[in-house]
DNA sequence: GTAGGGTTAATG
DNA sequence: CATTAACCCTAC
């Protein structure tokens, strides 16, 4: 925000462009949602979350639209019982958590800010009718319904739908979750108003003729068109829109200035970003979409690697860029961690440690999870699998029935092409199988289920371990971005050489969880089959390192009596192992793992919190806990909660 | 609202 | 049983 005044001045062009792209990447997320293409929707958010864990030049909206993502991605999926974003709670309830904060930051009329809350609760009563979930129905009706007095009549015919146990009624027909995300959507959008990006606007005004759409009073500025067709913006003209673009965004950067940092790259590279844009876009109009996905996605990735200061990643963002396009789909991806540990060791291994099994789900971008059909799955396993299950059945019965669920959008389609990151692909998910096959299809840009034993439980404790007491320094929580570096670290052991070249990582948050993708660079099948079992390995090890305890998994989860508490992570991280920066949770739009069932309790911090926090720290200095935290899109997280964050953090030396 | 000591509970 | 991150309580 305007905070950082001080040093503000010297936003790094990472930090200008993120801006850019994050406020074009809301914009698009918004317009997905508005026209009901939930997937790219899921995927514009996913991007999102990605950008924001990178130094960004805040600005003041960007809470607001931040905010206004988290509620819509908990809208989006609030049909999904299985999902969770924030520990116990259902994806709907997680939005009432973020209508709090946005009625909290923002001013809502208080009457706009009830209509609200309560078509979530209904719809999300209709839900658990719906699927069953009675149990949960009935704890809806007496958590939320309690203060709800005009809908005394609703509440009387819920009740006595819960009573006896009925899932179908007319009412529960009636309701459209389609138009509920629209309504929600209206919400949003009359409560803030997002404006058109500025790349759109540089864009449209540089005449690409697809770009439309959005209202957006075109000034003609100066354009003029080359007789090629191509679209040349004049130097002159150039400077004036950005003058007037940049007063308007809050960009901070002198044309002059950026014109010599383009000039600079140009050296290097071959097309400064505007260029590139510029000039690129109306070579094919048609062709391309009319927003460049791939110019934009590129620019930000390049300009990421040049900042990144963590030296080691340098080398990922460059590769990723590089396919991420179309590589994105690629099918085959490494396979589930899960499933080579378990084929590596004795099923009964396996189960034994766990004993509730927890189910997450967690939408991974583009992860497809077909890949479990291949992967030479073990029969012993899936066997194991199926018992541990049967064990956890008796533990929720609920929440398992449904494994996976198509995305809303239900497309399978792997290829995002907004996600760079997907482009690894193998986000490999995990999935607990219970009929493999079918669902697997289904899922496809969907989640995953893990289960927590798909590790074993000794070597990740162990690893964890080590992690704490000797690399503080690394831990994700750490340092930002940084992520290679563990894994490597941890793989190390196992495959060095081979790893380094063809996994790229990338790790992006997911929500709720840490995507990472890991990208082979080979596909071929054998190759990948090597790197499955690899990232495995890593995985389960790299898991626990990194970011164990950003993990809510499950933490707390179990609610099965008496039960081995023990694993309570979960381990849904995937493949690649490396999560480390986010924690999974949490995160902004994802939403993460099965419910555990009881009441939250505590809730470890994420990789991006404690960005937050730092940064809000560098900000406004420790002790301004408040004001960080109103400053950050934290939810359920308190002033004090910051403050002991901190402290750990010190004590930890992360910080 | 914040600081700091005490408590809780997960983990090994 | 020891350690420790997250949480709680209380004084200011």
């Amino acid at each position: 925000m305007g905070e950082s005044v001080g040093e503000a001045r010297s936003l790094s062009d990472e930090q200008i462009i993120n801006r850019w792209s994050f406020d074009y990447y809301v914009f698009k997320a918004l317009s997905a949602f508005r026209d009901a293409d939930y997937t790219a929707f899921t995927h514009f958010t996913s991007i999102v979350e990605s950008l924001v864990v990178r130094p960004v030049d805040g600005h003041s909206d960007m809470i607001v639209k931040l905010r206004c993502m988290q509620f819509l991605s908990r809208i989006n999926n609030g049909d999904k019982l299985d999902l969770t974003f924030e520990e116990p709670k259902t994806p709907l309830e997680s939005a009432l958590s973020v209508l709090e904060d946005i009625c909290r930051d923002m001013s809502v009329p208080p009457r706009e800010k009830e209509r609200v809350q309560q078509a979530i609760i209904e719809t999300l009563m209709v839900v658990c009718l719906r699927s069953g979930e009675f149990t949960r129905a009935e704890e809806v009706l007496l958590t939320h319904f309690s203060d709800a007095a005009d809908s005394a009549g609703k509440r009387k015919l819920f009740e006595s739908l819960v009573r006896r146990r009925r899932s179908s009624h007319s009412v529960l027909q009636l309701s459209s979750y389609s138009d509920f995300k629209q309504d929600m959507l209206d919400f949003i959008e009359r409560l803030y108003r997002v404006p058109e990006p500025f790349l759109l606007q540089m864009l449209r005004r540089s005449g690409h003729p697809g770009v439309s759409s959005e209202p957006v009073t075109s000034s003609s500025q100066e354009r003029q068109k080359d007789h090629g067709g191509a679209v040349r913006l004049s130097l002159r003209g150039l400077r004036q829109v950005y003058g007037v673009l940049s007063e308007r965004y809050g960009v901070s950067v002198s044309f002059s200035q950026l014109q010599q940092e383009l000039e600079h790259q140009d050296e290097q590279e071959q097309s400064p970003e505007l260029h590139l844009a510029l000039s690129e876009t109306p070579r094919d109009p048609e062709s391309q979409p009319p927003y460049a996905g791939m110019t934009i996605s590129r620019l930000v990735q390049e300009d990421d690697s040049q900042l990144s200061d963590q030296g080691q990643d340098t080398r990922s963002p460059h590769r990723i860029l590089v396919t991420s396009g179309p590589e994105s789909d690629e099918p085959e991806l490494q396979t589930p961690v899960t499933r080579s540990h378990s084929s590596g060791r004795s099923p009964a291994q396996t189960c034994s440690p766990a004993r509730h099994t927890q189910k997450h789900i967690r939408m991974v971008l583009s992860s497809d999870v077909e890949l479990e059909d291949h992967a030479a799955s073990p029969p012993s396993r899936c066997s194991s699998r199926q018992q541990q299950k049967k064990k956890k059945k008796s533990d929720h019965s609920e929440s398992e029935c449904v494994l996976m669920e198509e995305e809303d959008g239900g497309s399978a389609q792997v290829s995002s092409p907004a996600r760079p990151s997907s482009s690894s692909s193998s986000p490999a998910v995990r999935r607990s199988a219970r009929d493999t096959p079918r669902q697997s299809r289904m899922v496809l840009s969907s989640d995953v289920e893990l289960e927590d034993h798909a590790v074993s439980p000794p070597s990740r404790r162990s690893s964890r371990k080590q992690q704490k007491k000797s690399d503080h320094s690394e831990s994700a929580l750490v340092s930002s971005p940084a992520r290679p570096r563990r894994s490597d670290r941890d793989t190390q052991n196992q495959s060095q050489s081979s790893e380094s070249e063809c996994v790229v990582e990338l790790e992006v948050k997911d929500g709720g969880s840490c995507i990472q993708h890991s990208t082979p660079a080979r596909p071929s099948s054998t190759d990948t089959q090597r790197h499955r079992n690899r990232s495995v390995t890593v995985s389960s090890e790299s898991e626990e390192h990194s970011e164990s305890p950003a993990v809510k998994t499950s933490r707390r989860s179990s609610p099965s009596p008496g039960g081995a508490h023990k694993r309570r992570r979960a381990r849904w991280q995937d493949v690649s192992g490396t999560h480390e920066n986010w924690s999974d949770e949490e995160s902004l739009f994802s939403s993460t793992s099965g419910r555990s069932s009881k009441k939250s309790s505590r809730k470890m911090w994420t990789v991006q919190e404690s960005e937050w926090l730092k940064e809000g720290v560098r900000r406004f200095g420790a002790g301004h806990w408040e004001k960080i935290r109103s400053s950050f899109p934290f939810t359920e997280r308190t002033a004090v909660n910051l403050k002991d964050r901190w402290r750990t953090m010190l004590k930890l030396r992360l910080v």
